[in-house]
RNA sequence: GGAGUCGUAGCUCAAUUGGUUAGAGCACCGCCCUGUCACGGCGGGGGUUGCGGGUUCGAGUCCCGUCGACUCCGCCA
């Protein structure tokens, strides 16, 4: 059986009077009761094919029985179109196939729904997704992602990166995101589980010298989902040894061109912007903020020094500061959304939220009065403030401060609905971030990136001395429109630094030998200086394809609980395969 | 774990203040139609309004519960 010589998107004037074969789906029929019109599809395109009795009366019966989604090959000469009736929406429209033999490989039932028009049930979307990719839409995102991570292999492969695959059955460790496990039949009770990302291993392929490695990887964390976040992802991770940040800045700047100039046909600004983690923070509010628009957060706290207003002065006296946000021409704010604001605002931590309507040469606060003319002054001077502004104010700890106004921040964008053009990119290294966090929930501190981060030089007497929450990391994140691309650092390659970071994350000696051992001993075996980053390849490509769910640039993704609808997988296990395994459930499932 | 939005035909949606037999377009089935590309014309089938309970003379609509989807917070080294 000869099926195509060419597919559905590749007819063009010049193919005339060719008598070609081609195969795909029925994506439409027009039947006029003689001359019969059928769109033919594949993943590259659509061809009009045309039935015509008095030619060819056999193709042209069969052709009235054909319905949507049926796969058929068909043969036929290419003809231009009519004078006028050329299609100017298809690649293919100068030309159709008059066809003179039809084969049905495959009829389809009647599908669920059609496969021309964007669909809201994402439930039934995903329960036929094989249907659902059919759609030029998705077909488009598929074809975008293959496209897009080509350009990265490529790329990498001209750096001299190599790319090699390590293992998926990893080891738990403490630290981090909860993982998957999977049961060791051939040693009881013991568990593998499923990598959160290649951290480890990479690290260990540097002390091999391999050199410059990469991996597009499957990463696996078992938190809960969120739009662009799912159970197992893609991340582009990529180490060096005896590099620099600036030489994977450099690296990630170039490979990032590439990718926009294939994929969107701009020519993105280089170097991107950089800021550091805490002029971020000050400014945005945010440790990935969003640059599209600028509505700054500023520190007004020099302001207040002397204020009557009880709120401020004690946010200062207990080493606070105040800071203020002015949302321009927002005095038009209702009572409703003040309160949506001032909820975003306690629950990043805010025990409220403060503010100041500007109206009719009027400033309308119920906490104006406390403040002096003076003070009215100064503030006016700094935030710029004129008629019709809204100003908001964050009084608290410096991060509760600065977190609570950047989402407030947003939020006010959100409301106030800022233009923003779909095209515009607003890229950004942020640097510098803080290489331990104190968690008051677990009385302890942990690793703001990883365990692996190596700390600024210059704040290793910081280090040293115990002042955990004042030392820098070597680590940078790469922000688009506010959201995360991806992030990396240089990391730690001796053992006796390795040893100290361990130590003051709580970690004993013994578990460090437990959990680390083997990465501790490679450091006494010669480790080169080294450092990389990993790119979060799903939400790239959904930014590049304008979607706004990572779901939609995923062959199979799972919903929200983390279920793939399609195969309905996870399912119950057979109890005698949890024997086998050595697990017991300790769910009871009532069929059984 | 918490908050919000939603759930009506295969799909996308409508249904006034609680009021007749829950409608429309597309899809589907039948007949007709020789230049369409949202083909057209005539006719037809298709509903446990997610599920359970309550209020009421009467519930798609109001109330309570429950299930599910999505978005956000927590969580995500």
């Amino acid at each position: 059986m000869h099926y195509r010589d060419c597919s559905c998107g590749a007819l063009r004037s010049s193919d005339i009077s060719r008598h070609v074969t081609l195969s795909g789906w029925i994506a439409a029929r027009r039947d006029h009761g003689g001359v019969i019109f059928i769109d033919l599809r594949d993943r590259d395109g659509i061809t009009q094919v045309v039935f015509r009795p008095e030619l060819h009366p056999i193709a042209a019966t069969a052709a009235h029985t054909l319905r949507c989604e049926d796969v058929v090959t068909l043969s036929g000469q290419v003809v231009a179109r009519l004078p006028g009736t050329e299609n100017k929406e298809l690649s293919t429209g100068e030309v159709e196939l008059v066809a003179s033999e039809l084969v049905i490989l495959n009829r389809s039932e009647v599908p669920p729904f059609p496969m021309e028009e964007r669909i809201e049930n994402e439930d039934l979307r995903l329960k036929y997704r094989y249907l659902d990719l059919r759609r030029p839409e998705m077909t488009g995102n598929i074809r975008l992602r293959h496209r897009v991570t080509k350009i990265i292999r490529d790329d990498l492969d001209e750096h001299g990166f190599w790319e090699i695959e390590t293992p998926i059955l990893f080891k738990s460790t403490p630290e981090g995101a909860r993982d998957f496990l999977v049961p060791a039949r051939l040693v009881p009770g013991s568990f593998y589980a499923l990598p959160q990302a290649p951290q480890q291993y990479k690290q260990l392929l540097m002390v091999s010298g391999m050199d410059r490695y990469f991996q597009i990887a499957r990463c696996f964390r078992d938190e809960d989902l969120r739009a662009d976040r799912q159970p197992e992802f893609t991340q582009v991770d990529i180490e060096a040894s005896f590099t620099s940040r600036e030489e994977i800045f450099a690296l990630i700047e170039t490979m990032f061109q590439k990718v926009f100039r294939a994929a969107r046909c701009v020519e993105i600004q280089t170097p991107f912007l950089r800021l550091t983690y805490k002029e971020a923070m000050n400014r945005f509010g945010s440790d990935k903020p969003d640059m599209r628009f600028g509505m700054e957060i500023e520190d007004v706290g020099a302001i207040f020094e002397k204020t009557q207003f009880k709120v401020f002065q004690s946010a200062l006296d207990s080493g606070g500061v105040i800071k203020a946000l002015n949302a321009k021409g927002f005095a038009s704010v209702t009572t409703g959304q003040i309160e949506t604001l001032t909820e975003v605002a306690k629950n990043a931590g805010a025990k409220g939220l403060a503010f100041i309507k500007i109206e009719n040469g009027e400033w309308k606060s119920p906490i104006v009065k406390f403040f002096s003319e003076e003070e009215k002054q100064a503030l006016a001077a700094q935030l710029n403030i004129e008629e019709g502004d809204l100003i908001l104010f964050g009084a608290d700890t410096w991060e509760t401060s600065c977190t609570a106004l950047g989402r407030v921040r947003l939020r006010v964008a959100e409301l106030q609905k800022i233009p923003i053009d779909r095209e515009q990119l607003a890229f950004l290294w942020v640097i510098d971030m803080p290489l331990l966090a104190y968690s008051a929930e677990e009385k302890k501190w942990n690793a703001v990136h990883h365990p692996f981060t190596r700390p600024k030089a210059e704040d290793q007497a910081l280090l040293d001395a115990g002042k955990f929450g004042e030392v820098r990391a070597e680590a940078y994140d790469i922000v688009l429109n506010g959201m995360e691309l991806g992030g990396g650092s240089l990391r730690i390659h001796e053992n006796e630094l390795q040893t100290q970071i361990f130590k003051a994350l709580g970690i004993d000696p013994e578990k460090q030998e437990e959990l680390f051992g083997h990465l501790l001993k490679a450091f006494r075996y010669g480790a080169p200086p080294h450092g990389g980053i990993a790119l979060g390849l799903d939400r790239l490509i959904s930014l590049l394809a304008y979607e706004s769910s990572i779901r939609d640039v995923i062959a199979f993704p799972k919903n929200n609980r983390g279920m793939e609808l399609m195969t309905g997988a996870p399912s119950p296990a057979d109890p005698k395969d949890l024997r086998v395994l050595s697990i017991a459930s300790t769910v009871k499932i009532a069929s059984q």
